[in-house]
DNA sequence: CGCGAGCTTGATGCCGATCAATGCATGTGG
DNA sequence: CCACATGCATTGATCGGCATCAAGCTCGCG
């Protein structure tokens, strides 16, 4: 059903891992300038998303991993029955396609929410060079256990929190990997939809929607259509927590 | 809050993966015999968990991963506000304690639902072993990938399917589980309360048992207390496909 | 300017939560 | 052995949060 689309790939060139701004957030981390050498010799290329295009789809091939260095990407599963649902959001500096290590294959769509460009990250050859840079295998092993461990976080999220909560969360943890990518954090703009926010939380948009006025009005939030302002950061803290109930 | 709790620790005993019934199931799989007793040489103990007693618990240093051996465990995440949530339920040849790489500390509890015994490897020298066998490397690999696809297909469940269902592919995936380990897959013993299965579901323990009463008057299953008999297999897929709807 | 995608808001209904009572198996002590 | 407690499961009655259905609204864009 998922019939392997035609992306767009401009014409590769040359990037270093050793001179990305991102390396501090992405694979390279922690990483020598010698071991950062090793690494840009396998990650030798990029690859250009154009907005509402896959960068890889459920069913194609498995190959690489892929490094978002500019854009905004959503990954979703879907069932034989035709639902589907985000599993995830991610952006500069975060991996994309290790579901795909598993069988081979890949088992999630990734769809670009704006024009973006990813690192191309060969898997078979990531392999071999982590089995001579101890660094390299620590790091990417701490990358799978925090997907891993950010999956229980959602799974908690969507088990056992009410709407407002899961927005409350969403939230949260978007502006907190904002932050960390040097943005203010108090104030964002959604990239992606307020059914593709549903669909990662369980809620129809209806209810998202609901949310954010319901946000609005307390105080908490000022929403402009994707045009979100943080006004009170602890209220909704407190609302994740459960401490306001 | 979650102290350290003593977990009752048997003298270890000499055991090896070469001569384990389970290695075609757990983290030997497909290595060589040389393979294997190269794994052998890590793996070095085991360790008893009475029924009810925690292998690990959240915020304990990480050092090992655990197989299952014998008996049956469940995984929970519980927010700073006390809601807990069971991320899943893992037995013979299954492993556990991949939460735990990515920070170095556990993040989750897992506690026996009973008597069972665990194969203890100790990750860094797994770590070690696998940079030297790339068979091991890439089953490790392939292991937590597919922990993440798992997640992601709970992630579905939780958000997108209603409770019959839910309990529907829960069952289906515990025969298959079962089956792949050689028992009927008609015919099973719950190890784990209704609540606890309700708190994986994203579902109170009432609905989870009213869910089975339903399936019971429907001839699907027939269920008495924690034995259950899957009458209508075809039934249950049918339900969670959604081609009943 | 008008169209359409996405968002908001209201009215209504249903699924599953909640509250409550009872049943059933197991274990313990008199 | 029975009386009783305890933990778990079942079942019923009621309630509430979110889904659903249905209008409008906003904004960007051809």
């Amino acid at each position: 059903m998922n019939a392997p689309q035609p992306v767009i790939r401009l014409e590769p060139f040359k990037v270093a891992c050793s001179s990305c701004n991102l390396r501090e957030l992405c694979l390279p981390l922690g990483m020598s300038s010698e071991q950062m050498d090793r690494l840009d010799d396998i990650v030798a290329t990029r690859r250009a998303v154009p907005r509402g295009e896959a960068l890889f789809r459920a069913g194609e091939a498995f190959t690489s991993l892929y490094a978002v260095r500019t854009g905004f990407f959503k990954t979703c599963v879907s069932s034989e029955d035709g639902r589907d649902q985000v599993t995830g959001f991610q952006m500069a500096g975060e991996l994309l396609g290790l579901d795909g290590i598993g069988t081979d294959r890949h088992t999630c769509d990734a769809v670009a929410l704006e024009d973006s460009q990813v690192c191309v990250i060969p898997f078979h050859q990531l392999e071999d060079l982590s089995r001579e840079l101890s660094d390299l295998q620590r790091h990417l092993h701490k990358i799978m256990s925090r997907e891993i461990v950010r999956d229980h976080g959602v799974m908690l999220l969507l088990g056992s929190m009410r709407a407002e909560e899961r927005l409350a969360a969403f939230l949260l943890n978007l502006t907190q990997r904002l932050r960390t990518r040097g943005f203010s954090g108090s104030e964002l703009i959604l990239r992606m939809t307020r059914e593709e926010i549903g669909s990662y939380l369980g809620l129809k948009l209806e209810t998202v929607s609901r949310a954010f006025s319901k946000f609005q009005e307390d105080g908490i939030l000022e929403v402009k259509q994707r045009h979100i302002r943080v006004l009170d950061a602890e209220a909704l803290g407190r609302l994740v927590n459960g401490t306001a109930c």
